[in-house]
DNA sequence: TCTGGGGTCCTAGGACCC
DNA sequence: TCTGGGGTCCTAGGACCC
């Protein structure tokens, strides 16, 4: 039996277990450059405000309706994340991170009880964290999503926790649930399934096998097989990334390279540090410019290259190198960027790399990655930068509402303040 | 004025190999 | 006049997830 767990609201429920005169009032957490909304409590809700609503569209309702709004603080969620997936851990030797607020895990064979194992890791998890979570249990991962839906549904009739443990509740469950809510049915799929007739993730599991291997490929088919209860998603507790990302809106539009050297650098420059963090090394790069989407009647534009290096590195000199490299064949004047990014591809483990003949990285590169990688963790932010990065760091994201890193840092730590001073 | 960021997996088609 | 078959690798792009 899988159970998928998953934390309510999550941003905002890390917010208010450092503030919990938060509790029952309408909280949401804005994205990067607060723009736009991507964890709302319940409350928040119910005022109507719709997940990726534009911040600026909203500023009224937030003020007029007394709703308490955050910055993204992501060193604070990525810190909460990791205390709750250490909990599970002590439940089952099988976890898999999902992401920075799912987990599946794999229950172990001689518990008694579904459902009370699942209240256990439930409470276990709000008594440590503060953080609420709904669990959904089945003998598949598809299956264990939709219960999870219905136990954040019908939070009282559940508590919180739904086990789908017989056939008929499979298809009373699968009944019950839109076609466009099943874990793999997106936009795309939904709507040629409408056209079909399909309306609930039953009805999707009565289709013919061919006629969804041929219109929604293999995932597809591995997406019913596992609706019908027989495990075709496996678990995967593989730990490391496949692709490593750093992209940016930027506050501003400029067209000038000048700037997007120095941010691409900085970009390229943190995706190495990520790369360096989970000991891999990459073999490619992809670099990307894009114009503002949104801006009706400007001249738009979307650049992106790879490039494949020379040899595996997880030197920042190198990667910086080829990701200007990159950016000059993709930059063009006089268009006004918006947005831009450095994804790392064909990661490997950085201790299996195999050298080139002609061809490989200056071997003084590694001694001063290690260096560099310990001044900046030591002194904190980016003391030792490369010398086409802003050395002043005049730009940052916009963060109107940063709530304090209250675990990883020892200035914002809470303080207790108790009345009997003697 | 202001609209996020970071991932995974799959397929088609082209270039190339013997 | 007639022109095979079986592969690999790479790239771009789509669809999906949270």
């Amino acid at each position: 039996m899988y159970a998928i767990i998953d934390c309510n609201s999550f941003y905002v429920s890390c917010e208010r277990s450092f503030r919990p005169d938060l509790r029952n009032k309408p909280v949401v957490v804005l994205s990067n450059n607060d723009g736009c909304v991507v964890s709302r409590s319940a409350e928040a809700k119910k005022l109507g405000i719709p997940m990726a609503a534009p911040a600026f569209k909203y500023k009224d309702l937030f003020e007029n309706s007394k709703v308490h709004v955050f910055s993204s603080n992501y060193s604070l969620y990525g810190d909460m994340s990791t205390r709750v997936m250490s909990i599970l851990d002590s439940f089952s030797p099988e976890v898999e991170v999902y992401s920075i607020d799912e987990a599946f895990v794999k229950l172990p064979k001689q518990i008694n009880g579904f459902k009370s194992f699942g209240i256990k890791i439930k409470s276990t998890i709000f008594q440590y964290t503060d953080i609420p979570t709904s669990i959904g249990i089945a003998n598949t991962k598809a299956l264990a999503k939709v219960a999870n839906h219905v136990a954040k549904k019908f939070q009282d009739k559940t508590g919180g926790v739904y086990v789908i443990d017989s056939e008929e509740k499979r298809i009373k469950t699968l009944q019950w649930t839109a076609i466009n809510r099943v874990w793999g049915i997106g936009a795309g799929n939904s709507k040629r399934l409408k056209d079909k007739g399909v309306k609930t993730a039953y009805d999707f599991t009565m289709l013919d096998d061919d006629w969804v291997q041929k219109y929604m490929t293999i995932t597809g088919l591995r997406l019913k097989k596992d609706l019908c209860g027989e495990p075709t998603l496996a678990l995967d507790e593989l730990k490391n990334k496949k692709a490593i990302a750093t992209t940016r809106s930027f506050e501003y539009t400029f067209s000038d390279f000048e700037n997007l050297r120095e941010r691409i650098s900085t970009f390229a420059y943190s995706c190495a540090e990520k790369l360096r963090k989970q000991r891999s090394s990459c073999i490619m790069l992809y670099v990307f410019l894009r114009s503002n989407k949104h801006k009706k009647g400007a001249l738009q534009y979307r650049g992106g290259k790879v490039i494949n290096l020379p040899f595996a590195t997880d030197s920042t000199l190198v990667i910086v190198k080829y990701a200007i490299k990159a950016l000059k064949d993709i930059y063009k004047p006089g268009i006004a960027y918006k947005r831009a990014g450095v994804v790392l591809m064909g990661l490997r483990a950085a201790d299996t790399k195999q050298l080139d003949l002609f061809e490989n990285e200056n071997p003084k590169h590694k001694p001063l990655m290690k260096v560099m990688d310990k001044l900046n963790e030591k002194f904190g932010g980016y003391k030792i930068k490369i010398a086409n990065q802003d050395l002043d760091r005049t730009w940052k994201m916009k963060q109107e509402h940063l709530s304090p890193q209250y675990t990883s840092k020892f200035t914002d730590i809470i303080q207790v303040n108790c009345k009997d001073e003697s």
